[in-house]
DNA sequence: ACATAATCGAGACGGTACGTCAGGTCTTCCC
DNA sequence: GGGAAGACCTGACGTACCGTCTCGATTATGT
């Protein structure tokens, strides 16, 4: 029996909706809950009955903004178009996927949000495209990959077409 | 010519002290610059006086204590025996070093001392093990390594000898 | 021995002024510690540090300002006069010192500062007053004359003439 | 025309009691109208339907229990049984009665219930007792009383049988 | 010797975000 | 329409930490 006013999914809209602008407009650091609710015209304590902080709030608001490929998988697609994609993305989101990992070393909760919402599903579709290759390889060029694109996110260094080609060059190592 | 009371000597190692000794009680979210100066009978003052802040002090107090290893370099050193070193340290150090590269994504300038006290001296630990590799690699190398290790931290999964012999499967197939 | 900065007696004075100020213009209630620590320039910590509360401040405004009387004690002044300028002050002063005698019965505190800054000094003021009369008769008619001003400031009924007038009758009855 | 669902009394009363058990529970201030619903397995709504806030309920559920005194008047009491047994009931419910008149005076509406349900009766019940008196002597020692009474209760003095003599010795003298 | 100048411990200060709490209203379904 | 449940907006609260500042005391150099 689900008694009592149901949630409101137009407020949950307008609160992920104002998280990704003020993020965008200000940078992670800038935003402050206050503030996110202010402009969603959503009361202080709606957020925090939802989310436990402004961090879980700003994955929610972009592991869905992130996750917009429509993925309308034909065949297998190739590994360097969804490494490339993957860049594409990532460097769009850049500061906020820096922040979010920052965060979640502060925040254990939101370490396994994040690992849940935008880490492994990341991971699996880059597995998606190996195929291939032996299952002990798979991880491995899983993990190399990640491993670069991460570094390369923390380190602040860009994640354009020559670090594309690099990456490729690695696996083609393998 | 320099004049005015020299700096105390003694009151800096008893700030490093005191820090060290209270991140690895309590964590390095968990500790404050007052609690510190506290700790170490200092004021406040002296410490923002030597430090812009709480994690480049922090990143001096630890980056001496990573790079105790003597370097009694005879020849060059086993690539392995190098990156067991560096394992063996920061699986020590892991959530110290966690909170300083998170903390350096919200301070471009403690990112640079970070980048310059830390992870260059590592990979250029990394590059001289390889000394009989083409260039080329060699950046390849110390790029994927370092991803591998740094991502393995963020990620709070265990640098132990289970990932250094992954690790070196890797560097062998490259 | 004192060391440390000292506190700065003009943010005092600033914070107790604005206090004033903001009270008399919006009404204890409709004040926030917030507020104060805006119109004042202070930091809301530095109220904290040497207040407990909205109560405690606000009574330390009006004390000083309710005790304005030079108290030129030539001889002992007349019970009347004395009376009438009580009464004088008290009727400016009505809001607030409703407002804290109701929030005095939620915070024990508060109820003591406010006795021992309010309430009884002007009992004195008032036993001084009555130096003639028997020590029994004394706490009595304090009492009385206390009770009539109080009762009359909590059921919001003016302290003019006609009451000044009032109680002298009931005092000269007793 | 009165139609759709009557008012359930049982609810009502529910919400009477409850909210008498809390506030002698936990005191006025502790208590919430949410709590109170909870404890009465009543909505929230369903207070503030038939009552304009905490205030008036508790007055509600405490001037029901204050008049609680048959009131089985054959002829004129006597003024020392009335305030005797005033005093009795006065001494119970003493933290009421404060948190009561201090929250009137942050109330306007609550004030007047407070005054047409608690002050006024109660005068008059005083002045009953006074029909010996000439009228303009009956409101000046109703006046004297009542001020003591209510002055005693806001500063927290025990109305025990000392108190009532003391008030006893006052109107015998006016 | 004595002024100059910088360091140091202590702690007050302005500022800003935090997460919580209570009040009172609104929205659902059920009777 | 009454009622239970509970989501919602609003706005104050008191706390925490940051980095700066202002004291008095100390310790070096330069005259």
């Amino acid at each position: 029996m689900t008694s009592g006013r149901p949630r409101d999914e137009g407020v949950r809209r307008n609160i992920l909706t104002a998280t990704q602008a003020l993020v965008l407009e200000k940078g992670y650091a800038a935003v402050t809950t206050t503030e996110i609710a202010a402009r969603a015209g959503a009361g202080k304590q709606t957020i925090y009955r939802w989310w436990p902080g402004k961090g879980a709030l700003v994955l929610d608001a972009f592991s869905s903004w992130v996750e917009q490929a429509p993925r309308t998988a034909r065949r297998r697609p190739s590994l360097s178009s969804t490494l490339v994609e993957f860049c594409r993305a990532a460097t769009h989101a850049a500061p906020v996927l820096r922040a979010l990992m920052a965060e979640a070393q502060f925040d254990p909760a939101l370490h396994a949000r994040l690992l849940a919402q935008l880490v492994r599903p990341r991971g699996d579709e880059l597995r998606a495209c190996l195929t291939d290759r032996r299952a002990a390889d798979r991880e491995l060029v899983v993990n190399v990959l990640s491993g670069l694109v991460w570094q390369r996110l923390m380190l602040n260094e860009p994640l354009d077409g020559r670090f594309v080609r690099f990456a490729l060059r690695v696996v083609g190592r393998i």
